[in-house]
DNA sequence: ATCCTACGATGGACTCAGTCCAAGTCAAGA
DNA sequence: TCTTGACTTGGACTGAGTCCATCGTAGGAT
């Protein structure tokens, strides 16, 4: 039924649609549906981009000026608990939140500028890795960051 | 008090050659040669596990009771910037130092405890990006994380 | 419709990792 | 040996994130 999609970059019209399937399976799962958690939720499904925890928060208090910084923490680690967004430390900055978690995919990232875009490598990561470089780990995923500079700031 | 230091696993009888090596290295390209520098690049060279900054400050603390911390950031970014060294942070937290900087290889992470293991995929991750999929970036690198449970973790 | 209460929100203090800076020190070339 | 600028020091500072006591409220029970 995923009919909906997504190679979109800005603009996608089905994103109430996926807004609102979001809130479904978070009701579903038992979460207490406050505003705040909605006002997060809304804000992370909003926009395709990477955001921080400080930039999720800045964007909630426009809609909800009396949301605590904590509560933008607690629920993005929620939403990182239950698999319905990606954390990402491509920096060792602050985590970014990728909200587009029920597709895998990879990431690409300017070493200029920061921008992160979202990748699809041929086939799966971890085939690449020989039984005899597991060292007995059961491994179960693979998280690439591919390293370059973007066209913008090639320019520069 | 510190005769002997770390029993390192089997592997590189050459720790000293290479050591010397490091340092000649680094005075060639004009390093100033303080005591300081020597013992964070004796510290790295000298465990070959991934260190987060504090750890080498500990140990480099051990050898030279008056180095201060600052100190150690700094050598350790001059390190990275002179490739000798690579900067990881797999978790979030703290950055960790690899010493074997001269061998690409990638990581494969314990998400029980932590411990970092260097792999070896086979191929280049590089070559699994098509170019539909680097949207006119110049990729350089692929940084890759394998992810998994080690065997001390799994009995637990 | 109202009540109850456990789950969630709040905000301020706190920790942890890392950076900055003014002042002091010292490696190495002249 | 002298000089000098590169390096080190330690303490203050920043940024990201966590903790916690207290207050508020969503949503089931009545």
């Amino acid at each position: 039924m995923d009919s909906v999609q997504v190679k979109n970059h800005a603009n996608h019209p089905k994103g109430c649609a996926r807004m609102s399937d979001l809130l479904e399976r978070l009701r579903a799962r038992g979460w207490r549906m406050t505003s705040q958690r909605r006002v997060v939720a809304e804000v992370l499904a909003g926009e395709h981009v990477h955001l921080t925890a400080d930039e999720v928060h800045a964007r909630a208090v426009a809609r909800l000026p009396e949301i605590a910084r904590a509560t933008v923490y607690n629920t993005l680690g929620e939403l990182v608990a239950l698999g319905e967004v990606v954390e990402l430390s491509t920096d060792g900055r602050a985590k970014r939140y990728d909200p587009n978690a029920r597709v895998p995919h990879q990431h690409l990232v300017c070493s200029g500028c920061g921008i992160i875009r979202d990748v699809h490598p041929a086939g799966d990561p971890l085939a690449v890795l020989p039984s005899a470089e597991r060292f007995g780990f059961t491994v179960s995923k693979a998280d690439v960051t591919y390293r370059g500079i973007c066209p913008a700031c090639a320019c520069a």
